[in-house]
DNA sequence: AGTGTAACTTCCTTGAAGAAAGCCCGAGGG
DNA sequence: CCCTCGGGCTTTCTTCAAGGAAGTTACACT
């Protein structure tokens, strides 16, 4: 490979992940599908993602084991959209620790505020990505909700195989 | 910009985490200085980078603040070489997450082993990368010791600011 | 037939990745 | 004092993906 090492021979995991996450669009995509944006449309609107880099990237992780194609209804049509599957739900202490990182290591830009991230299991707010810092419990999607304060919105997250 | 966004400006702190972060080099370049190599040529060596875009990350990495530039003692010679700081330490447990991520849900090629995190704290493994699943405290970089198989080594970590 | 919309696909230009070769600078050897 | 060595970059060159824009397909509704 030329512009882009292949490391998926890797014995070192952390070498062997990035050949999959590596990608900054990759945790981006994982991100929207598990808060439900999994239409194609949808990804490219919230992404500002160009139209051939998200098709590249969506069928890649398909083949890797991150997302997976479900129908869905348009009305009287049915489309086909993308979910996560558990591997990409697994990345969600991830998702969350990068996000904590964010909001201690970078300048947040006027207008933004704190996006917290709510354990709805237990109601209160998490200062960890793995583990709940409130209550112990090991945090799940279906179990968080992500308060962005610039969008007036408490976004709840979904399980893995799920769309909208 | 052209072949890649700038997120640095976005008010999602995800967004914001990945401007900085996204390159999957960035990510090795932090582990390696953690570990001890931040050396030019022990980067270039165990890392298989091209030198020209080593040099890139590293100057890029030091105004992003992740790393800063340390002298070292080459015999009678004074050199520099690169240093993790606060920020590049809080990623640990991102690192580690990445590594338990890999554990579970890519294969590992013949001749591998299981990479375990040893909390020395505590003498036990860990199956967390935030928070040691033995004895519940936050995971630190002078805390912890990589167990690498397939190198016959278990590597400890260090804390920020230190070389070698 | 014509319009609309979601989901792609193709085309083009630009610029970074990666490989290799060259450069700089101080130490030690002759 | 000149020459070599080796670490740490910098430069050059080719290749190939990113990103923007325009085109395509498929189906439903008017």
């Amino acid at each position: 490979m030329a512009l882009r090492s292949d490391w998926s021979q890797e014995f070192c995991p952390v070498k062997r992940s990035l050949d999959v996450l590596g990608d900054p669009w990759v945790l981006l995509i994982v991100r929207d599908v598990l808060h439900g944006r999994g239409r194609f449309d949808q990804l490219r609107e919230n992404l500002g993602i160009s139209e051939a880099v998200l098709s590249r990237r969506l069928t890649g992780m398909i083949e890797a084991g991150l997302l997976t194609k479900v129908d869905y209804a348009d009305g009287a049509r049915i489309r086909q959209g993308y979910a996560a599957t558990e591997a990409a739900a697994d990345l969600l202490p991830i998702l969350q620790q990068l996000s904590l990182w964010a909001e201690k290591h970078t300048a947040l830009p006027a207008g933004g505020g704190h996006m917290a991230l709510i354990h709805d299991a237990c109601g209160q707010e998490t200062t960890q990505g793995e583990v709940c810092s409130a209550c112990g419990q090991v945090l799940l999607p279906e179990d968080m909700s992500w308060d962005k304060p610039w969008k007036h919105a408490r976004e709840r997250l979904q399980p893995a195989g799920t769309l909208s």
